[in-house]
DNA sequence: ATATCTCGCGACAACGTTGACAGGAACTTT
DNA sequence: AAAGTTCCTGTCAACGTTGTCGCGAGATAT
């Protein structure tokens, strides 16, 4: 490999010269400079990292440990947010995933610490508690999408209580007030803080409920998890002497099954009924049609604030809850709309 | 930082016997080794790779360019089947996102080479072409997911008329003759692929198609395509003297339109009419009930095989197709099947 | 008893780079 | 003209590790 030195005997100078070149010493005449610069080009010379960071004692390396993140449809977006401040930092990413058993969390943090990364950033494939391994404290670290409550490190989470008020309002502002809401996963950190969002915006609005108006629309573990229940509960809902105006759903994959069942039975999302829902899971939320409202996942965001934590001086602590983003398709409108156009 | 010398000193030992120590060099007494092991204990010493690389000239680290792999949702599975057999080898990936506007391919590619990778793993979103930059010829590197007419380096892409072909098959062996296969995006290399595969499969099996067999479900520029055609394909195809018993998708998108079609005018997947599909979205193919049958696309499979090829020394050249996976759930039986069992 | 060998360990150089410092040439100030 | 200043360039040491070599002590062979 061709280094410095080869460098300077090309252009005829010091190797300490080429070094000035490349750090972008402005001590250094421009017509040397110039030599350098062709002898560079010439010999096709690339700084070699591992020199300069034994010798600045500094890596540039973030290292991002990635809880199954990577298996999570599009919680790769904090990867790509995080990514995206640390290349304005001037820092790279040195990536490990934890889904493959083979390797344990352990190893991993070894190898990452042996490359002396200036910082740590733990995300996870949703929103849930992790645990943290005690040597992530040797190192800055901040969490994302995940938290520790054994830790007390920066925390970046999604605001579910806030999006499930959010979407229950947009509903109650087209005129809704006959609202089911089919949870999600009950072993989902996410579930209860998006069914109290939903019960607080209701009450707000005055309108009473009972559970029968939410109902949970999954069973089984995580992971395993059976939709069976959907088709159920719409259609027992649709045979209430008065039946909803509008469905939410937990996630996106209820939302799914509930176009389904609501297809089945001749009811149309968007006409005879308001369906709305949580996560805009990509595939899912933009080719169903109508296409789906749901409140956007801050993954994006999630990575980026993360990261900007880490490398930032102003540097917030504890949690952090970050905004979902309304998604607006076609699927809220429904009959509570023109319920309202008629009678107001 | 802790350094070898100060577990030397600790030790009370040359830090020579302690580098001896670390690379389980079998030419140290157990006594002084077991005073050294504590002394790193003690001080919590890891060895500094930066140091290690540039004396040894060998950093361990395979740069892993993924193009778009993140946005994907499930093409992370390359980056985890890279990982994985990395692992084995002890190997670690750094990763490098071009999805980003602001990341330029050579930047991305001057910082891996600077950090002296042994290897290059380029891989793409979904199967096409991509551009190779000049430089990735430098080290030894391979496709996946992707191609390049220009560059000829090791390719590892899916199979897709492999997966057309068995998916017919299996249709037919459940005596289904009148199979109407909805294309995907047109722009879309798998889209040609898929076709003759389909073809072909139907031509072995004695079953004249013209083109109205083999409609294009969508429409517009990839990324943002309307998916509008299926609702009228459905619609037509079922007003047939002679409607179609299975109905093939060119990927998950369009299956889930064309359940969510067949439902609205009182028809059941699984019952009424099969259906099959491409991809193995997750969260659509899972979640969809009945469950829908579908080709898995080999993405693990392309990571481990690209990655198992840049490190191990035996090597395929060119282009090799890995099959897709027959992932069998309920939406492929139907009326063909029960027709089969009442005639035959 | 001497020569030879093996074992365990240490001294030293080197990897490619940057920081501290020195020095010569040209230019400015007194 | 001497002294000071500025500009440009070079020498040297150091970062933390591993490879090469050598040396003394004890074991083994002659």
């Amino acid at each position: 490999m061709v280094s410095i030195k080869d460098v300077a005997w090309e252009a005829k100078t010091s190797f300490k010269t080429v070094s000035r070149v490349i750090n972008d010493d402005p001590a250094v005449r421009d017509e040397t400079r110039a030599r350098v610069q062709a002898a560079i080009e010439a010999l096709g010379y690339r700084p070699n990292s591992a020199a300069r960071i034994m010798r600045s004692q500094r890596s540039g390396v973030i290292g991002f440990i990635s809880d199954r993140v990577t298996t999570q449809p599009h919680a790769g977006d904090i990867l790509r947010g995080a990514q995206q401040v640390a290349d304005q930092h001037g820092k790279v990413l040195m990536t490990v995933n934890l889904d493959d058993e083979s390797r344990y969390p352990q190893r991993a943090l070894d190898m990452l610490l042996e490359r002396r990364v200036e910082g740590l950033l733990y995300a996870s494939d949703y929103h849930r508690e992790v645990d943290i391994p005690e040597e992530m404290h040797s190192v800055p670290s901040v969490l994302a999408n995940g938290f520790s409550t054994q830790a007390s490190l920066p925390t970046f989470l999604p605001d579910e209580s806030q999006a499930a008020q959010e979407i229950t309002r947009l509903l109650l502002a087209q005129g809704h007030r006959r609202i089911v809401y089919i949870g999600p996963n009950r072993r989902l950190v996410a579930a209860p803080l998006r069914l109290s969002g939903f019960r607080q915006a209701m009450r707000e609005a005055g309108v009473a409920l009972d559970t029968t108006w939410t109902p949970d629309g999954v069973e089984g573990p995580l992971g395993g998890e059976e939709h069976s229940r959907v088709e159920t509960i719409i259609d027992g809902v649709l045979r209430w002497p008065e039946p909803p105006t509008a469905i939410l759903c937990g996630q996106d994959s209820i939302a799914m099954q509930t176009y389904l069942a609501l297809a089945s039975r001749g009811w149309c999302v968007g006409h005879d009924v308001a369906v709305a829902s949580f996560d805009d899971q990509r595939p899912i939320s933009t080719f169903l049609t109508p296409g789906l409202t749901t409140m956007a996942l801050p993954h994006l965001e999630m990575g980026r604030r993360a990261m900007r934590r880490l490398l930032g001086d102003t540097g917030e602590q504890g949690i952090t809850r970050l905004p979902f983003a309304l998604m607006e398709r076609e699927s809220h409108r429904g009959v509570g709309e023109r319920a309202v156009d008629t009678i107001g």
